[in-house]
RNA sequence: GGAAAAUUAGCUCAGCUGGUUCAGAGCACCUCGUUUACACCGAGGGGGUCGGGGGUUCGAAUCCCUCAUUUUCCA
């Protein structure tokens, strides 16, 4: 059977994937082995695949696929999230594309058609993880709003009620007047915005000829003011402080007040305070008990008739215009730019309105201990570590969760309000009927009337390694002790506190047990300029595209290749090319071996070249493993990468290949053939499906159905032989160096070259000597014991070399390249006398470091002596 | 305004507890080469005062201080 000249990524990747999954290789089922489980962080129903998703996923499907070689039971759970704004936000912008207002559509008829939106798209994105080689067992893709998950997210709910642990109430929340949602402060986009400093006059109410001078950016709150107030120590304003001052334009009268944390640098040092408006204006509202506290924004954020002027007026249209009333009015005394920090929504991009509003919280006091410690004490790993410190910071700071939305997308909070606006929390109406009937014997069921607003998506994100595995409805159950807790998460740092936090405390919370062991963080994925990809830059590469144009390995490969766990990836799809570059040189290599004839009467020459790749594999896959252990991922790849682009096909290969059209001896074709098999084990999770294809050529035998690269045992490593890998970087080196000769001599490497050895070291070159003939072009060696004269010469390690010239040996430029050598090491010898010399180096330097510095010297001492007798010979 | 991290070759990054192989890798670059696995290639080569300054030490890319720049988090 032949093989075709270049590798087809299209036509191997569909059938391998294929094959995989007809032959459930993906799915898990709990038996005696040892589980090795990832949940995948659920990525939007609505979304499609962008960069962000190729990375993480693809590391997710390293991992599993490694675990999956070494023999452990690999389960990785893919499923999406709801994603109640974002999706919501998708359905009305759709419905109001056919002409359809949310606000003409009762709650019921928008979810029928928020449910045929996530059926028609809802697959998308997992469809196109497939495509990447993604190993997930789609037999268990779940979904945060089906049936059991949502189950598991109102049973949570009323369990936490009952404990204590949530409550409704007024409070400060960060409003969406376009998603007309609350939102919690994760969710908040903090952006800088060029704007204005309005300096707004307040006269003093009893004496015109007195004012206080106050700077805000946002005049249209002016008349929500509650006071002015300013530092205590500022003896600017001392003698205003008690008296009252009139709110512009509308003249109401406001006390001038004092407290510390006005900062008498800033503005003016006035502060009017606008409790309902602004957070810090809020706290000191409580704190003075300010009246009175007047909510002038409605919920699209128009002013609203408390607002006395300017009744429906959109927030920012009547800022414009204040500004002018006010100017009329002599109040505005300048109007100066500003730059300040503006809080959007990450879902709609709206400026987000701080607003008091009554909703359900979660208090997080109690989850934030346990968490913190499980990451203290190392329980969970971050990795890498740095994030530790912003991880308990936000875990000392933490504040309570605000987990109502007013959106219809989501799980719907299970209260149910009775006619005299008390509540009680029930699963089911019946149930709340049940236990309101106790509150009030005449009430019919009708009466009751759930809470409008759904939940906080995260609050059933929080819950899905434990929901995954239905355990939360029934603890007990096989999938839920086998699995659970998973092993390694994979996620962006940019959720580490409103996702990966959470599910920490949800999982103390629920089953007492922490839901992963190692959270391995990946970088945000930038263009090579360093820029966030977006869809308005325009700047982020269409990942299927990637795929079609280098292959889903080569792809992956690129991926990889620069992103250390943690840091940012600048990416260029010169990795890719990198990437589908390698998928060529491991196809290349194969047509190599695949083209041998063996010939078993022949015997084999190669046993020092097999011996020392023996050696080498070992050494380098202690190199990777180590790197696995501690998720450097990218390393891992690029000793592989070394290994076999270099160890392998570069020197070994040219060691042991035949001439053209000459047969192999039969040992050493069955010894590459099983070295590339190895190497086929070793690059499979990085690149699936060009090693599953090439793992089935018949250069490997038979195979029977189930005898796949993604099932093969991981290689393990094998002993090591030091000596033999010392010398033959001595020989490689030697090679190299006659190649100089060549190169710089402009010499054909069809010439054939005569080399001398004159040995001052043990190694023994004789076992060399035919992979120094076949890779130098060399066609005969002799060992001597004087130099050579009016030969090229060169050192490696102690032994010198020398090849005699058909043309004569330029003494000038021999003279100036040994010269310079010697100045060199004289100059290093200097160094190493001078630190043996050093009394007090010898006396607190470790024996060890002492002795190597007597070595250097002896070693610079030896070669000194060989370039002076050389340069005497010249 | 507060906190954390980073700054090493043109680019992206390694460099673990200060001392062998300490200044490295991949890509890019330069020179040569179409030798029959591979030009998506081969061989060889050049390139860095380890952000600046100061300190600790026999010895600093590595530890400490300080300044600068960048990034992220929090207000």
């Amino acid at each position: 059977m032949s093989i075709s000249t270049k590798y087809n990524p299209q036509e191997t990747e569909d059938k391998w994937y294929s094959y995989w999954l007809e032959k459930r290789f993906f799915h898990s089922e709990p038996d005696e082995r040892e589980p090795y489980t990832i949940v995948i962080p659920p990525p939007n129903v609505t979304g499609v695949l962008h960069m962000g998703h190729m990375l993480n996923n693809t590391i997710q499907d390293v991992l599993i696929r490694k675990a999956r070689m070494q023999g452990k039971n690999a389960c990785w759970v893919p499923g999406t999230d709801h994603a109640s704004i974002a999706t919501e936000a998708k359905v009305v912008a759709m419905l109001k594309e056919q002409g359809i207002n949310k606000s003409d559509l009762t709650r019921e008829e928008f979810l029928k058609y928020a449910w045929e939106w996530k059926d028609k798209y809802g697959g998308i994105i997992l469809e196109q993880l497939k495509k990447l080689g993604a190993s997930c067992d789609w037999d268990r893709t779940r979904f945060t709003m089906e049936e059991d998950l949502s189950d598991a997210v109102i049973d949570s709910f009323i369990h936490l009620y009952k404990k204590g642990l949530i409550y409704r109430g007024y409070r400060m929340v960060n409003w969406d007047p376009q998603g007309k949602t609350s939102i919690s402060d994760e969710e908040v986009i903090r952006k800088e915005v060029n704007s204005k400093l309005y300096y707004i006059k307040y006269f003093v109410a009893t004496d015109a000829s007195q004012y206080v001078t106050v700077a805000t950016t946002r005049p249209e709150t002016i008349m929500a003011d509650a006071a002015i107030f300013v530092n205590p120590n500022d003896e600017r304003f001392k003698h205003l402080v008690g008296k009252k001052v009139l709110i512009p334009l509308i003249n109401r009268e406001i006390e001038v007040m004092t407290d510390e944390y006005v900062d008498m640098e800033f503005g003016t040092g006035c502060l009017k305070v606008t409790p309902a408006h602004d957070t810090n204006d809020y706290e000191l509202g409580l704190k003075y008990n300010l009246t009175p506290f007047l909510d002038i924004l409605d919920d699209d954020a128009k002013l609203n008739e408390k607002a006395e002027i300017l009744v429906g007026e959109d927030r920012f249209v009547a800022r414009k215009k204040i500004a002018k009333m006010l100017e009329e009015a002599g109040n505005l005394e300048k109007v100066e730019d500003y730059k300040s920090q503006v809080g959007f929504s990450e879902r709609t991009d709206a400026v987000i309105e701080p607003k008091v509003s009554l909703q359900w919280f979660v208090k997080m006091k109690e989850f934030a201990q346990p968490a913190l410690d499980d990451v203290v004490n190392g329980e969970v790993n971050l990795i890498p570590n740095k994030f530790e410190n912003t991880y308990k910071h936000w875990m000392e700071n933490v504040r309570d969760w605000n987990i109502s939305r007013q959106l219809w997308w989501g799980q719907r909070i299970p209260a149910w309000y009775l006619p005299d606006e008390t509540f009680v929390i029930a699963k089911t109406r019946e149930e709340a009927f049940e236990e309101a009937k106790l509150k009030n014997p005449d009430l019919q069921p009708s009466d009751l009337k759930q809470d409008e607003d759904v939940m906080d998506t995260w609050f059933s994100s929080w819950l899905w390694p434990i929901s995954v595995f239905d355990g939360f409805k029934n603890p007990d159950n096989k999938d839920f002790n086998y699995y659970y807790p998973t092993n390694d998460l994979v996620t962006a740092p940019e959720i580490l506190f409103f996702w990966v936090a959470r599910m920490i405390m949800a999982g103390r919370e629920f089953t007492g047990k922490k839901p992963f062991t190692n959270v391995y963080l990946t970088g945000i994925v930038r263009d090579k300029l360093g820029r966030k990809m977006s869809k308005s830059l325009g700047n982020s590469p269409d990942p299927i595209g990637l795929i079609d144009k280098y292959g889903a390995d080569g792809v992956r490969v690129g991926m990889l290749m620069s992103s250390p766990a943690g840091n940012d990836l600048m990416f260029d799809e010169a990795y890719c090319e990198q990437g589908r570059n390698f998928a060529s040189k491991v196809w290349n290599a194969f047509r190599l071996v695949k083209g041998w004839e063996a010939d078993v009467n022949l015997a084999n020459p190669n046993e020092q070249a097999i011996a020392w790749f023996e050696s080498r594999f070992s050494e380098a896959l202690i190199e990777i493993e180590h790197n696995f252990k501690q998720y450097r991922l990218s390393e891992a790849l690029m000793a592989t990468y070394k290994l076999v682009w270099d160890d392998f096909c570069a020197w070994y290969l040219e060691m042991v290949k035949p001439a053209y059209q000459q047969p192999v001896d039969a040992a050493t074709k069955a010894a590459t053939v099983k070295f590339f098999e190895q190497i086929l084990k070793l690059l499979h999770p990085f690149m699936p499906f060009l090693t599953e294809e090439l793992y089935h050529d018949e250069l490997f035998g038979e195979r029977t159905e189930m005898d796949c690269c993604i099932v093969a045992d991981y290689p393990v490593v094998g002993a090591v032989n030091d000596g033999l890998l010392k010398e033959a970087e001595l020989v490689k080196g030697l090679v190299s160096e006659i190649r100089n000769v060549r190169n710089t001599r402009q010499i054909s490497p069809k010439e054939a070259l005569e080399l001398s050895i004159k040995a001052n070291s043990d190694v023994n070159y004789n076992n060399w000597l035919n992979i120094v003939y076949k890779l130098a072009n060399v066609s005969k060696a002799d060992f001597v014991s004087d130099k050579v004269a009016g030969a090229a010469s060169f050192m490696v390690g102690k032994d010198e070399f020398f090849i005699p010239l058909s043309q004569n040996v330029d003494a000038d430029a021999e003279k100036e390249r040994l010269t310079k050598e010697l100045e060199y090491l004289q100059g290093f010898l200097k160094s190493v006398d001078a630190k043996l010399s050093n009394e007090r180096f010898v006396q607190n330097a470790k024996p060890e470091i002492i002795e190597n510095e007597r070595n250097k010297k002896a070693d610079a001492e030896s070669k000194i002596t060989i370039i002076k007798e050389s340069l005497a010979a010249l």
